[in-house]
DNA sequence: GCCGGGCATGGCACTCAGTTCCCTGATCGG
DNA sequence: CCGATCAGGGAACTGAGTGCCATGCCCGGC
């Protein structure tokens, strides 16, 4: 239940993708749909998959690894992206961690939109096995972790940075999983990205960018500039005791941007 | 791995306690502490124990839960405490949903400081045994659910309510078990609630009061109103693109609030 | 005091996931 | 042509979890 041998790791994603894998990928979703998880043995897939018992075990650590056969090589993506810090230049945005990360979970979301049969199926599958539902807790866990730790990284030596950290992580994945989710349940019909963009702005605006962490010398003078004329000012005027959610909603709407 | 039988539940937590049920935890981590997790087999449990195989699996449904022996109880309590709408005219602040629900993981936090070396213990166990730590995460995904319900209902109507629902009620849960598991690694030496409440004010603060949603005609006239004086004005100047989160942050100094 | 029906427990056997060990056959370099 | 390496297959084993039934205990009824 934690890493997948995978022998075809050494290449690319284009390396020779071997047959014997995807074989057993499809025999077991083909029984799984039409006699259910729980009540599919492994040999009995095998069996379908006219392979050897002991090859499936070679392939998936366990039975529901099966089932995600492509979260493995997704979080190593994900890994790939929060580490590349270097090309930090060209694309405008990438230096709020915030921003970061939450392309990074779009990373998760384009390996979904990839098959989106396949992804509807697993859903519908996950949706009802608990044991699945667990397994799926575990994979997303390890999505959350790998945020948090570039996000603490980002915050090092912030006041509560880990406390921050942590719960950006936390509401990036949930934001992605509710887009997500929505797009599973309309059977892959609406749009993901923009279901999953909406979401993910949700927590932005929240949590907002935080230009100063790249340096206290970084000003919004790059992207963030082009919205907003560097010399104006916003004048906001509060009862004492307002909802700060009320206060961040005027400052919002003062700057222009859209509240919801 | 879901719902524990738990014969001794018709009385209230003061009920008699079957014996077997204690002994069987007690023979459980004593022998997980001395040999590890992985390495203890139930049939060394029941012996140690002195009962029957069978009777273990009627207690607990699987090894796993004897690790969590009082989760089923706490969540039952969480949700008691979420159920409890109607009380809410003496405490103050239990308008606030979001302060709602950070009292309902406090209860969780309860829990864990009712047995503190019992928790550290299972906090080292959980922590290297992946499988413990998978079933610890659907543990906490069930609080997080009956957390993000709750929320769901009070956001009932609005736009992105459920989205707003479940991203607050990840940030909480992760905001709690950030605190929490800071108190764990102290071995129980550091105060519990002050890291929790730390933690669940940051999570408060970032997404505010909203009293709007108990009705348009509430007002913060109960007891936040007693911290600040109601005609009082707060005036704000800021540039244009700058991070919200300095906005906020000098419009909680104005406020004289404790800006972390 | 005796009887019968729940009810908690124990024991046994079974299924199935996951592992260990070893065999077989193909491919490839010398 | 030979030997090394390695993907795959197969049998047997461990251990978790379940179903079934026997046993013994408590408790109210007669």
């Amino acid at each position: 239940m934690s890493e997948a041998p995978r022998p075809d790791q050494a290449a690319d994603a284009t390396s020779p993708k071997p047959p014997m894998r995807d074989s057993l990928v499809a025999a077991a979703f083909q029984l799984f749909l039409e006699r259910g998880y729980e009540q599919t043995t492994v040999d009995e897939i095998v069996a379908l998959a006219g392979v050897g018992r002991r090859s499936f075990f070679r392939y998936f650590p366990s039975k529901e690894d099966v089932v995600f056969p492509d979260h493995e090589r997704c979080l190593a993506e994900m890994n790939d992206f929060l580490g590349d810090d270097s090309g930090q230049g060209g694309d405008g945005g990438a230096d709020d961690p915030v921003a970061r990360v939450c392309d990074a979970a779009r990373v998760v979301l384009r390996m979904y939109a990839e098959n989106p049969t396949f992804s509807v199926q697993r859903y519908r599958l996950t949706k009802k096995v608990p044991g699945l539902r667990t397994y799926e807790l575990s994979v997303v866990w390890r999505y959350e972790r790998a945020l948090a730790e570039y996000l603490r990284g980002r915050f090092a030596g912030r006041r509560d940075g880990t406390l921050r950290a942590d719960v950006i992580a936390a509401a990036v994945v949930a934001a992605h999983n509710n887009g997500l989710r929505s797009w599973l349940r309309s059977d892959g019909q609406s749009d993901a990205s923009a279901e999953v963009d909406h979401a993910l702005a949700h927590v932005q605006q929240v949590f907002g960018s935080d230009p100063d962490l790249v340096g206290p010398a970084q000003r919004p003078t790059g992207k963030s500039a082009k919205k907003t004329a560097d010399d104006d000012v916003v004048v906001v005027i509060s009862r004492r005791g307002a909802p700060m959610w009320r206060v961040v909603q005027e400052v919002e709407t003062a700057l222009g941007r859209d509240p919801e």
